[in-house]
DNA sequence: TCTGGGGTCCTAGGACCC
DNA sequence: TCTGGGGTCCTAGGACCC
């Protein structure tokens, strides 16, 4: 515990959201949601508009569709969002150096650490209007602040005022605060851990601060169970932490429908295999245990697992070890998703030595005939896509189908723009990265 | 048309070593 | 022919978070 608010927690709004509609004019005020397009997709990130019909995130997209067909349906831009969460990230920084995001869009500050010469309850307040006022500026996006002596406190503060919002707790208000709380606010408390202690009658911070810490550990276990005790009494000195370790590089892949085709399923894993890989290489890790996931079509979810002896981050390892994982599991009833991960993670690449990688028997599928001349795949034009038209300059992907695709001409700063239709194979039509967002003087 | 994709952390059992 | 205990590594599964 500190005796001053010094950890602040800061939350942008509705983030995926709130950048499509600051660049995308004609959809502020109107319900958008990201993510939810595909058959089997969920919704990343609903706006506030979207939210008053009970759109939220991790909601399928058809039930998202069925509570509000009228939303703005789009796919994630994740290059808008990282351009977007670094302007946000360099401000923090500015405050202090230590600064510990935890996504995109959430992270927290450790004042103590910085530059300021006083961090009673006012000054703090007059630190965090401050960085709003600047994250506003710079990026076009609100942000909401939770400030208090407390990772714990600052986390809850900051969703209690939102959007837009700013709550200091000044020192010895936090129980007060913790304890009107339903215990699903509290870290680590998810559907499993709030029915478990439902059967007990706990459902507030309060309940759960009247029960001894022997029957909570008996419960959940040791670790839950002790933390889960102590955010109830308010105690909490876990240290902002800058810089933290990657542990695990993966990537995982849900199909639009089920999959029990062994070729296929090799397939995939190997472009799943590549994607892990070149992300390892990008992040300058290699790893020593692999492990492939598997979701069967009834959801029951397995993994398998190998650990090499020595690290690695190339290709064809991966794809052999992974194969080899695969031999071990029934697939024959169809798969749902395939998945591919690297653990035991070093700090940088190594020189694999070949005697490292134990032989591995993998049953050998026919190499796919020269195929001559692929066709030319047909042009994507997932909704809400950056484009560019030699005459109508910049604008974004409203729709697509049967040939053609919609676009809608406008940018950040101005007025919504028109909408015009083009064949999906028009050759003036092009996509383009994502536009920095101008600070508006 | 139920249930994404990126992760972290914990638990529990078995192997193996001293 | 009795039988310990501690520590580490590995594997599989599950809860949780954004």
């Amino acid at each position: 515990m500190r005796s001053r608010p010094v950890i602040l927690h800061l939350d942008l709004d509705a983030f995926f959201a709130a950048v499509e509609q600051r660049d995308k004019p004609s959809l502020r005020g109107k319900p958008v949601v990201v993510g939810g397009t595909g058959p089997r997709s969920v919704v990343s990130t609903a706006s506030y508009e979207a939210r008053r019909y009970g759109i939220h995130s991790a909601m399928s997209g058809a039930e998202a569709r069925r509570r509000c067909p009228n939303a703005a349906f789009l796919g994630s831009r994740f290059g808008a969002y990282r351009m977007a969460s670094d302007v946000v990230m360099a401000a923090l920084h500015e405050l202090s150096p230590l600064v510990e995001p935890l996504s995109l869009d959430e992270a927290f500050v450790d004042l103590s650490a910085g530059d300021h010469p006083d961090l009673g309850a006012e000054a703090v307040r007059v630190i965090a209007e401050r960085l709003r006022a600047t994250i506003r500026h710079r990026t076009g996006l609100t942000a909401s602040v939770g400030a208090g002596t407390s990772k714990l406190v600052a986390k809850i503060a900051s969703d209690l005022d939102k959007p837009d919002g700013l709550l200091v707790v000044p020192p010895g208000d936090e129980l007060a605060l913790l304890h009107g709380l339903p215990v699903t606010r509290l870290w680590g408390v998810g559907p499993a851990t709030a029915q478990r202690l439902q059967r007990i009658g706990v459902t507030t911070v309060a309940d759960l601060a009247a029960v001894p810490v022997e029957e909570l550990v008996g419960l959940v276990g040791q670790v839950v169970g002790a933390g889960l005790a102590a955010q109830a009494a308010g105690l909490d000195d876990r240290a902002v932490v800058a810089d933290r370790e990657t542990k695990s590089v993966g990537a995982e892949e849900t199909f639009d429908t089920d999959v029990a085709d062994l070729a296929r399923l090799r397939d995939e894993l190997d472009l799943m295999a590549g994607r892990t890989a070149r992300r390892l290489r990008g992040s300058g890790h290699s790893g020593r245990t692999v492990t492939l996931k598997v979701r069967l079509h009834d959801f029951r979810t397995l993994s398998r697992s190998m650990t090499l002896p020595g690290a690695t981050d190339d290709e064809s390892t991966l794809r052999r070890v992974v194969r080899k994982l695969l031999s071990e599991v029934d697939v024959s009833d169809g798969v749902r998703l395939i998945g591919v991960a690297v653990s035991g993670l070093s700090d940088h690449v190594q020189d694999e030595l070949p005697d490292l990688v134990p032989a591995i028997a993998v049953p050998v599928t026919a190499p796919a005939a020269a195929s001559p001349a692929l066709p030319e795949p047909a042009r994507r034009w997932p909704p809400g896509l950056d484009v560019e038209h030699t005459e109508h300059g910049r604008g974004w992907v409203q729709g697509s189908g049967v040939g053609r695709v919609t676009v809608r001409f406008e940018t950040a700063h101005d007025p919504p723009g028109r909408v015009r239709t083009f064949g999906t194979d028009d050759p003036d039509l092009a996509e383009v990265p994502p536009a920095a967002y101008a600070w508006v003087q």
